[in-house]
DNA sequence: CATAATATCAGTAACGTTACCGGTAATGAT
DNA sequence: ATCATTACCGGTAACGTTACTGATATTATG
């Protein structure tokens, strides 16, 4: 290792001080039984020493660590932040700090594995719970309280959070619909997380209520990234009976369909509407509509209920669903059939 | 506590599996010397036990930990995410992991002791370096690497990363004179923050440099948050003598500056110049003409630094400065006596 | 066949902290 | 003055892991 000097301990605390190693330990956790000049004593010597005490340590021996674990695949993506934001929010309410894990790539490791090693990792030694974002499994070997945001399936036992996506998708698709719009594209997310395929469900279901033709061709794959928004729009762009409309099963696609529809010179609203899902902060200046799933408040609610676990106050409901809204901006117009 | 089932652990493995702790851990440490049907049965075991090694507990024993701490005040603005992105994207390409710690707010508690006392916890416990982001102390009682970002203090013997503060401000005066403004107002940043005084020393010589007076109403202070920024755009834009271009001293408080431009009823570019500092993403909507200091870049090459210390990998410099560069966009114009 | 080398493992001692128990001195009650 | 109570503190045993030492079987060497 680079340093050979050991870091000062409560030992040496306690012996410069000349008392024992309990009673440093007590004054660093603000037991009573220890004398107010001791206290101060022991106190000097730590700013001394420039002694603080070592987490790991603490930690394994004693219970309470207020510390909440934040597991997310990567950081690097505004749905990421958004949840990061409304997470912190709470915690800055709390009496918690905020640890956020992350192998800054999930394709670095394994999937499923790899993310109950972290869950376990952070909940067993140094946290107090645990939120995951998106988690695969749905039941974790923890024995510390955790709450899901987004997760692949809904599990009534276990607390999660998730937005209303199967109404939301129907509420764009009928936003579009009402415009006139008879071909809409559907650009899909990732097909492992629920709310993939609940948006999916709501764009098929909405084509059915209304006696539109569900045609296989309009409905491409994706995953949630700017890339797959290029893909995608690219092959529905250049179908031959293009789509008058896309909707996008996320924002950050939506991203990529602007960015191909520019490449190909194609004009949003002008020669097809476009809708998001989401509503990432980059969307407003897109002038992008779509269907807040207030992402924030996703991650400041579920931060709440996991303190509330902790704190051993029952929930009313262990599952929160988040309300989505229809923003509309100006990504979409009347389509009528003589153009 | 809620649970009281403890979790297994490496003993409950070993007595299952009918092997010796030790086995277990050069199992889990993929030491050479354990015959492979041990190994494999081992495996087994902890995959059927569903167990995780506890971090805290390896932290104290070993060395390596693989692990990167990131320590921010705050995570829930621009800046932040910024240099979140640029960690992320080096950890992405290590083989280390993040960590980011947070107490999600400033104001939870004291300040330079808990600094301190973040960063020992952190560095001393789980990981093998730390970065800072704006730590207000120079000097560490640590015995682990750190390297700081944006300093209060540039020390050259510690580690740091920083933009050329002085050099962007002159040349985003320097852009200002050029089109002909001669009353420019300034508001100032963090006062602790080296980058502030920097940024200020810039407005102040510029002016001298080129005979323009430094007239002191029109240096207001503020804090870097966008708060600051309304407050300080409404005492320059009140002024009676009113400045025809405000450089404020980074984005957050130009967007402060748009906003109470707007609601005064003032447009940007048309009554008064703005300019800023630091380019965050937000900027290029707003078309915010600003100094680009690369924030994700320096949160980068902070992280790189970091690894190769810790890899023991002597670094050219201690200190890389961040050439800053001016971006113009339309938040400023041309301005002449006569109107 | 004897000896040396090797492969495989088990046992023990830490790491730095806190929980728990018990001991001493000082104070109060009778 | 004696006993009970209290205030304060020290010692010891964990917590779950890995480093280190050395023991035993197995194989190779001559």
């Amino acid at each position: 290792m680079s340093q050979e000097k050991r870091s000062t301990t409560i030992r040496d605390v306690a012996k410069t001080a000349g008392v024992s190693v309990s009673t440093v330990s007590r004054v660093l956790n603000g037991k009573i039984d220890v004398a107010k000049e001791t206290k101060t004593h022991v106190l000097e010597v730590i700013e001394d020493l420039g002694y603080s005490t070592n987490l790991a340590a603490r930690s394994m021996r004693s219970q309470k660590k207020n510390l909440i674990g934040l597991i997310m695949p990567d950081i690097a993506y505004p749905y990421a932040i958004e949840i990061m934001k409304g997470v912190n929010q709470a915690i800055a309410e709390s009496e918690f700090d905020l640890l956020v894990y992350t192998s800054g790539d999930v394709r670095k490791r394994g999937h499923v594995t790899s993310e109950q090693k972290y869950i376990t990792l952070l909940a067993k030694s140094i946290s107090d719970g645990v939120i995951v974002v998106a988690p695969v499994a749905s039941e974790y070997n923890i024995d510390k309280p955790i709450v899901s945001i987004d997760p692949v399936m809904s599990h009534p036992n276990y607390p999660a959070v998730h937005a209303t996506n199967y109404q939301g998708s129907l509420d764009a698709m009928e936003y579009l619909i009402g415009l006139g719009h008879k071909r809409i594209g559907f650009i899909g997310g990732r097909v492992e997380l629920e709310s993939a395929n609940r948006r999916l469900s709501g764009y098929r279901d909405a084509l059915k209520k209304t006696g539109l033709p569900v045609d296989e061709q309009l409905i491409v794959s994706g995953d949630y990234t700017t890339k797959t928004g290029i893909e995608g729009g690219q092959k529905l762009l250049t179908l031959e009976d293009r789509p008058t409309a896309i909707f996008a099963s996320n924002d950050q696609m939506a991203m990529g369909v602007y960015q191909i529809a520019e490449k190909m010179g194609l004009s949003i609203p002008n020669d097809f509407s476009l809708v998001g899902f989401d509503n990432i902060p980059e969307s407003k200046y897109l002038g992008l509509t779509t269907i807040d799933q207030f992402i924030l408040r996703m991650g400041y609610t579920a931060t709440q209920m996991l303190i509330k676990i902790i704190n051993e106050i029952p929930l009313e409901d262990q599952t929160f669903r988040m309300k989505t809204q229809l923003v509309v901006r100006n990504s979409c117009r009347r389509y009528s059939e003589v153009h």
